[in-house]
RNA sequence: UGGGGCGUCGCCAAGCGGUAAGGCACGGGUCUUUGGAAUCCGCAUGCGCAGGUUCGAAUCCUGCCGCCCCAGCCA
């Protein structure tokens, strides 16, 4: 019904509310505009790509702008390399901000003639009580505040000690400049915030110029109107800033109108969390310091440099983002659902190979010793346009070890002694004899062919149940895989707050198999490439592991397994 | 009575006074040379609880209960 904007279909909240201010004008004359605000001192995660996601297709879909703009306000914290980090996150994962790349700090000069109008107004002040002093006169939850003995300055005074902290004639933590609110306000964050501090530190993008700093709750809203952001999203817990954000906006549209493009308004939604991971960044960093992954871009982080390394594609995560929906209720999303975008995506998009994670060799007795057979196959079935490969047939393969099982039950429609199964595109096989070591392993198993049962040309009658994957011994080409599962054996590891979250760390998050003999035509894979190797799962070629030459490849998502699911019955 | 939020299926989530969408998960059938995919069917007489208003309440009112966030010169 409001497909001349592209939101039909999607009912949430922020929706709502921005299709009414559409149908009142209250926008005026102004796109839709949304942000994304990191600071740039840490790695972004799949929670981050929700945001990010939000924001991005509210822009789309109300035929308005994005901007991204780093919330460059804390010198000691922030650094160049998180940027850089965070730009090439946000551009992989699609969120395009054209030519709208800002940074708070762009905005320092006209800030500070923001301040200094507040003071002049009187609703500022400088205030010389330290770091504990504030905190003592802020008062607590249930008890009011007390105002500060600086409250009161006179504003000449304010406004020549506020131009001293500029010109650095103040020790960092000296002074304060504060807005004068209310201390009795049961929201802390009126009783009289701090809006700059002195920090005598060097900031990644302006050097030395700055010494005062201004603190977030001034910045933000100041900002978003500077840019026109009319809807300037973020997480619950700043709801209670929002007071704190319409008192500065309201502020400046009453000091400094001429550089207010919008009349910002700040809107709250729940983050997300996903089972079976850990989101905050103090939690990832523990993960990385104390090595239990191999860094930020490891693939078993839900860093979005660890989802890319993994093989997770955008497309899944834009999917998963819009199927999870926003609302302002607390939610952990199931992973699961993120498993089910990915799986969807690849079912269509990554072509078909063949690969043994855990072989035992098959022996086909009557088989020529020296006769190889080329077997076509479908590189996408259902989908002729993606061609056709042909794949080596001979004597001696390798199948699965859990493919075959010499006492099955029932339902074990796969190999087994006097039992047939189908080699995907190739003949049906029978199991004749099993060829044990002195321990009582299982090392070759001795079969025969049925040369009627020709993929394809099949004249026997027989119908067989099982279809297994094979991969001819002489051959095979040899990769390397990684198989991640959860870094979690739990859903919520942060659950028992007795019990450090680590101990839950899953042992087999990672299995590294070496040798895994793969068909031929995996020699013309390219790094960065996807692939499902037939029955098992979808892979990913990751470059970065794959630098020395050697093929390396990451297991994204397994396929679905009924047979698992019958098994455990 | 510090302030601010939230409670609809196992997990998300629509719903905005007219008789509980959808997705994931789960269970079952069909089909299948991937036990994949596809497809069909099932899955909340009830919306935290208790009252009330109304012809009619998840939606309005009252009172409870539970959970989350806030006392950085962090964002």
């Amino acid at each position: 019904m409001t497909d001349k904007n592209g939101t039909e279909g999607k009912s949430n909240f922020i929706y709502s509310m921005i299709r009414e201010d559409l149908a009142k004008s209250t926008l005026g004359d102004n796109p839709v505009h949304t942000r994304f605000p990191p600071e740039p001192n840490g790695y972004l995660h799949i929670g981050h790509a929700k945001a990010i996601l939000l924001n991005y297709f509210i822009a789309r879909d109300f035929h308005g702008k994005f901007n991204l703009r780093f919330d460059d306000t804390n010198p000691i914290k922030e650094e160049q390399e998180f940027v850089d980090s965070i730009i090439e996150d946000i551009r992989w994962l699609g969120a395009d901000w054209e030519d709208r790349l800002f940074f708070s700090s762009d905005y320092f000069e006209v800030k500070y003639q923001f301040a200094c109008r507040l003071i002049e107004a009187g609703r500022a002040y400088i205030c010389d009580l330290n770091q504990e002093e504030i905190k003592e006169y802020r008062g607590t939850l249930t008890e009011p505040g007390t105002e500060s003995p600086y409250r009161n300055r006179s504003v000449e005074e304010n406004l020549e000690l506020f131009e001293g902290m500029r010109k650095g004639e103040f020790p960092t933590g000296s002074r304060v400049l504060r807005a004068k609110i209310d201390m009795a306000s049961g929201n802390l964050n009126m009783r009289d915030p701090v809006i700059y501090r002195i920090l005598h530190a060097d900031h990644h993008r302006t050097g030395d110029k700055w010494c005062i700093y201004p603190m977030y709750d001034f910045d933000h809203p100041f900002s978003d109107c500077l840019e026109g952001i009319t809807h300037s999203l973020c997480s619950i817990e700043y709801s209670d800033h929002r007071p704190l954000y319409d008192w500065i906006v309201d502020r400046a549209v009453e000091l400094v109108p001429e550089v207010v493009k919008y009349r910002s308004r700040q809107t709250e939604f729940a983050r997300l969390n996903m089972t079976h991971t850990v989101m905050s960044k103090r939690k990832l960093r523990r993960l990385v310091e104390e090595k239990y992954v191999s860094g930020w871009d490891d693939p078993r982080m839900p860093t979005i440099a660890g989802l890319r390394r993994r093989g997770v594609t955008p497309q899944a995560i834009a999917d998963f983002q819009e199927r999870v929906g926003v609302s302002r209720a607390e939610s952990t999303v199931d992973l699961a659902l993120l498993e089910h975008c990915i799986r969807q995506e690849l079912e269509n998009t990554a072509p078909r190979l063949m690969a043994v994670l855990d072989p035992v060799r098959v022996v086909i007795t009557n088989w020529p010793e020296d006769k190889t057979e080329m077997c076509e196959m479908e590189n996408l079935p259902g989908n002729d346009s993606a061609g056709k490969r042909e794949v080596p047939f001979s004597r001696e393969i390798y199948i699965e070890r859990e493919d075959f099982m010499e006492d099955p039950p029932k339902k074990f429609h796969r190999l087994s002694p006097g039992k047939e199964v189908r080699l995907k595109g190739a003949y049906v096989i029978c199991c004749e004899e099993v060829i044990r070591d002195n321990e009582g392993n299982i090392i070759e198993l001795r079969c025969t062919y049925d040369p009627l049962t020709r993929s394809g040309s099949d004249t026997s009658g027989k119908k067989i149940k099982g279809v297994i994957h094979w991969v001819s011994v002489q051959h095979a080409a040899t990769i390397k895989v990684n198989l991640y599962d959860t870094l979690f054996t739990v859903e919520n590891p942060e659950e028992d707050s007795e019990q450090d979250f680590t101990s839950h760390i899953n042992p087999q998050s990672l299995i590294v198999c070496e040798n895994v003999p793969a068909e031929p035509a995996v020699a013309e894979a390219k790094p960065g490439s996807r692939f499902q190797f037939l029955r098992k799962a979808y892979f990913y070629f990751d470059p970065k592991a794959s630098a020395d030459g050697q093929p390396v490849f990451n297991r994204i998502v397994q396929l679905k397994d009924s047979w698992a699911k019958i098994k455990k019955k």
